[in-house]
DNA sequence: ACAAAAGTGTTCCAAGTACACCCATGT
DNA sequence: ACATGGGTGTACTTGGAACACTTTTGT
């Protein structure tokens, strides 16, 4: 075993078979939808972009954009093109979420996928494929206990939707913890989607969520300038409850810059408008 | 474009060239280092495990544990099963960090590096490497204005020693933000290891600090009894700062059981053992 | 007039900060 | 006796939670 390491060491680029490595983006945005009432906001709501697939395996399902990796580029490079080429987009947040790399998520061959959330502004056209509304539900955890530790369960159901078009998919996220390790494994119970890729959309959704309370990502996916109501719908959106608007006023205070702009013509009193404060330092980017 | 696309979804197997893909492990642990005063407690001091490079390229030089992975398993069981046979361990921690792809990483061959963070209590005996103590400084942040947003940059000196052996490492980190997106770039300015594992090593000291604060993450390094103190100087000694003793316990009492032992032969008052809670749930984890 | 959103002020409570102080032990 | 760590109490400050209330607009 030893000898077959240092062989290794040395000749590494010919020895043993290499892996299949695609890029896979989860391509996030915010999308205002109108209200029938004059008086009343557009809602704002999540969606996630995804292409039917045109060949096997999983031909016709609906999946998130990817492509093999080229290797005359870096990684990041093969990301950029791999959007560039299918959606024609260029303008986005992106963030390298995690790499996928069990034994059995590609029935062909073996396949690492090195996945990326993009964050995407409402404006941007994107083709070939559709924007999806993202509704997810996640259920109580339950514990239960072992011989040295515990065992954390809970459900996702992540429902994607457009124009009728109805894809479900169910989760089951366990935390294992024991008194060296913890462990999250996801299992998946149903899914619509092609490949692994309910789990790939669910992390980055995880993530996003996380983001937001220690960083200022949120601005990623609005326009440049914005009333305090839309941030704070934007917020609740993703979050998923309510925030008490006087509070949310003083805490995103030092995130954004007033600027000397109102809306009008709203049915209703005129608002002031703000930008982001780029100058705002984040806690910390992964 | 498009057809050469299509065709890779059609034959994805065999058409272009595929990477090298190697898992590469960091491993810390938190040391005691026993005082000549008899009255005073033994330090914790973090460390990082390395090892020798017995061939090119970076011949001699110190790097992290790794190695190429093998088709005929899962990702984590090839990280696995390289740490068992590398260093005989079996009993730790693990998280995948981030996937290190750059085109000039390694001077042999396109090789992608999957990370991980392994953690270790300090009674693990580890074969073919040493732990090297870490001493890391960071600068304050710089500030830069450019057209459409901000650069802040700061410098990292990382220094690894053990018994005479000191390994230097000076990094610059930039975040550079700008109204769509939001990047972090490392570079080496400097570095006494092998490839980029000082900056993959940065990565996953960085992690652990930041996990310190949402997680349970720090019983991972401790031994299954402790004491409060013993708790609180584990979290000084990575976080780089004092904590006040009486709101520390505070603090971390929810993350704690109590148990009906005590130290004694110290030299001073006995202390109570605790022990992990780990019906504390996380808030999150990656 | 009124519905909807914009915006401010106040009270209460929880949690973090800083610091003072006493206790118990082995040499 | 004393140095060292173990452990508790308290006053102050900060920030979040809940809620009441006023303002401004278009139809």
């Amino acid at each position: 075993m030893v000898e077959e390491e240092d062989y290794l060491e040395l000749y590494s680029d010919s020895e043993y078979e290499k892996p299949s490595v695609s890029v896979d983006t989860v391509m996030f945005r915010l999308k205002e939808v109108a209200s029938n009432n004059y008086r009343k906001l557009p809602k704002k709501k999540m969606q996630v972009f995804l292409s039917q697939r045109k060949f096997p395996p999983f031909e016709n399902k609906y999946g998130i954009i990817g492509t093999f990796i080229d290797l005359k580029y870096d990684i990041e490079t093969s990301m950029k093109l791999c959007v560039k080429n299918k959606t024609n987009a260029e303008n986005y947040y992106y963030e390298q979420l995690y790499t996928f790399g069990e034994k059995q998520r590609d029935p062909r061959t073996r396949v690492l996928s090195i996945s990326y959330m993009l964050l995407f502004n409402q404006n941007e056209k994107l083709e070939n494929g559709k924007w999806f509304n993202i509704d997810i539900k996640e259920s109580e955890q339950r514990l239960e206990e072992r011989e040295n530790g515990y065992v954390f369960t809970k459900d996702v159901f992540l429902q994607l939707s457009n124009d009728g078009e109805i894809l479900n998919n169910h989760l089951q996220v366990q935390i294992i913890k024991n008194n060296v390790n913890t462990l999250k494994k996801i299992n998946i119970i149903h899914s619509d989607l092609a490949f692994d890729h309910c789990i790939i959309i669910y992390h980055a959704w995880d993530r996003l969520k996380n983001k937001l309370e220690y960083t200022d990502i949120i601005f990623s996916l609005l326009d440049n300038k914005f009333t305090l109501t839309e941030l704070k719908n934007s917020y609740e959106e993703i979050l998923g409850e309510k925030l008490l608007d006087a509070n949310f006023r003083r805490k995103t205070s030092r995130l954004v810059l007033p600027l000397n702009e109102f809306t009008k013509e709203a049915g209703h009193r005129p608002s002031q408008l703000f930008r982001a404060n780029y100058n705002f330092k984040n806690k910390n980017i992964d």
